[in-house]
DNA sequence: CTGAAAGCGCTAACAG
DNA sequence: CTGTTAGCGCTTTCAG
């Protein structure tokens, strides 16, 4: 790891862009010049090589620290040819689950030496492909990918590029495509999550799910159908819907939608796939009249912050969201580390935190 | 702007390095090569400059096509000496508050051709001095500083650079040192918080205020203080406390405290600095048995998403948070396309945005 | 309208 | 231990 000179505060004597010879300004050269050595014994110092005389050190980070001199990354990117950034594309940076995982990412890829390009996908959709582009025009090193759209892009528009592009997807991913993943299993957390709801007493469970054109999605719904089933319950389509948003006030509408079903088919517990949702829920419920959890059940998704602290405090299935960001910047910065090792998909243990909603 | 090929999906040829000639892989002079004209051509083609002959350029644009070139932009970014990369500092990126300015940030920076470097200060705080050393070390072009502490350390340690390197503050900032920045009215809109619950007929009222280091939280004091005084109120000292965090749980510490005053003195309303702050108020109180807001009143700040849903919806100050990202990008992408231009600071309007909780 | 050539500032062989 | 040198891949004069 380079040294990290810390500098004194002389504002530097670069003018515009040092347009000059090349011996004056801020290069390397020019520290170089006014230490007597070369280029290459200033580099050596800079980038902490060891064979370089002690005394010959002292003098170069001496005139370094006197000048204030910096190194251009810009350049020694070029050299290197890689830029120390690693790209981390999510679907929306407002959401707390989201942001969590980008801390994780954020926290591992300082400790290597790497910076975050943040994309927020959401921002400007259909442009899967172009956030892929950096990569491949040397703006990233390697991508983390949240975003379920876009993971579905990659492995659809990509199929034989893609597993060759050095990303990760985190959260959403198809285990048969050969891009390394992290995730929960999610037919596991769904199931423990409707099992909890039927131990509970509870028989009429809806689910409010995000689009089934996710397999995350798929595999939750398929998870809460099967706990249902083994339960002697069938899962009802009524009992099912879908949101595109996965927001307080999809989770408020959604919920006031299943509750003007006929008495004898309304929902005596919700599952939401989200604790955005869910909390959505839960105020949704209140507002038509209905109590939590003693009129109907509720178990979200996530553990975001929030969920312990509203009223009645949520049940949910948590997801290590730090970590899931921490291992799919490992996994990434391995694969760049070794382009040609192997690289397995990891799911990490999800847990169901029972409070006071279910 | 560059022309943006959309590529077919075709891998490309590339293998790890390109170590090789200089002809083969993936450079401009191997377009140039093939297409049979020189790497200026091939360049101009690329950057969209009009003086290149129909035909030729769609040779260019064929064989750029078929072989998936893209731009080495590292060694674009050496030539051009800039990184297009905007490096926002923030203190906490999973706070509602401040993701939204990023967004307002993210959503012009890209508008521009420029990416987010985004870096969560919290992380390793007392590095303020690192941050700005990555536009020293060109691995960004300006930056913008959404971290009342770093602004500060800013401020004192680069008196006289600090002024000369292209960044913006935003939301904590010192008009006095000749950075510019962009932010809301403090005491104005402290005041206008304090009026309104004085009209609501409550005149014992508490300020959970963050750390009063800060400018910002000094101007939210003096004008929660001075719009006591013109009611005739003293603003006592144990009305006043300050947390060194804005989440949930500090409010909810707080309230609690503050409710443990004497019948005589205890508030009849609560002023906290931030929404999240204060929705903890609200839980606090409603943990003490105190009812919101019959028996205190709470105004909150900022208007995050949450205020409106939270029971009983919060009135607070709205902050344009959007805006105020936007704006901060466009101050400090103006003073990058203009390095001389005088960059003024800006306030934006602030709103009281009534609604249940006082 | 097109090409040749000069670097941007740095790192890393390769020679001493 | 230190210096010389050759590029990394691109943009941009400067000449035709």
């Amino acid at each position: 790891m380079p040294a990290h000179p810390s500098g004194s505060p002389q504002p530097e004597n670069a003018d515009a862009q040092g347009a000059g010879e090349g011996a004056r300004g801020g290069s390397i050269a020019a520290v170089a010049q006014r230490v007597g050595v070369s280029v290459a014994t200033v580099s050596r110092v800079l980038n902490g090589h060891a064979n370089v005389r002690a005394a010959t050190r002292e003098r170069v980070l001496a005139e370094v620290e006197a000048s204030g001199y910096r190194v251009n990354e810009l350049a020694r990117n070029l050299r290197t040819a890689e830029s120390r950034l690693l790209l981390t594309m999510v679907p929306d940076f407002g959401n707390p689950f989201y942001a969590e995982i980008v801390r994780g990412i954020d926290s591992v890829a300082r400790q290597h030496g790497y910076f975050m390009l943040l994309c927020d996908t959401g921002a400007d959709a259909g442009r899967e492909r172009g956030y892929f582009d950096l990569l491949r025009r040397h703006r990233a090193d390697g991508a983390i990918c949240l975003d379920p759209a876009t993971v579905q892009q990659a492995n659809r528009l990509m199929a034989a590029e893609s597993a060759a592009l050095p990303w990760v997807a985190c959260c959403e991913f198809d285990p048969d495509v050969g891009v390394p993943f992290v995730g929960i299993d999610n037919y596991r957390a769904a199931h423990d999550a409707v099992r909890h709801l039927i131990a509970r007493g509870r028989r009429r469970v809806a689910l409010i799910n995000s689009d089934e054109h996710y397999l995350y999605a798929q595999q939750r719904r398929d998870g809460w159908r099967d706990a249902l089933a083994e339960a002697g319950v069938e899962a009802r389509d009524v009992w099912r819907v879908n949101v595109n948003c996965l927001d307080y006030d999809a989770g408020a509408q959604a919920a006031a939608a299943l509750m003007h079903l006929p008495a004898e088919h309304a929902p005596e517990a919700i599952f939401a796939v989200s604790d955005t949702l869910a909390v959505g829920v839960v105020n949704g419920l209140r507002s038509v009249g209905r109590r939590v959890p003693d009129d109907v059940a509720v178990v979200g998704f996530d553990d975001i912050a929030l969920a312990a602290r509203i009223d009645p405090p949520l049940t949910t299935i948590a997801q290590p969201m730090r970590e899931l960001g921490e291992t799919a910047a490992r996994l990434l910065l391995r694969r760049l580390a070794d382009p040609r090792a192997s690289v397995p998909g990891v799911l990490l243990p999800h847990r169901l935190v029972i409070r006071e909603s279910a």
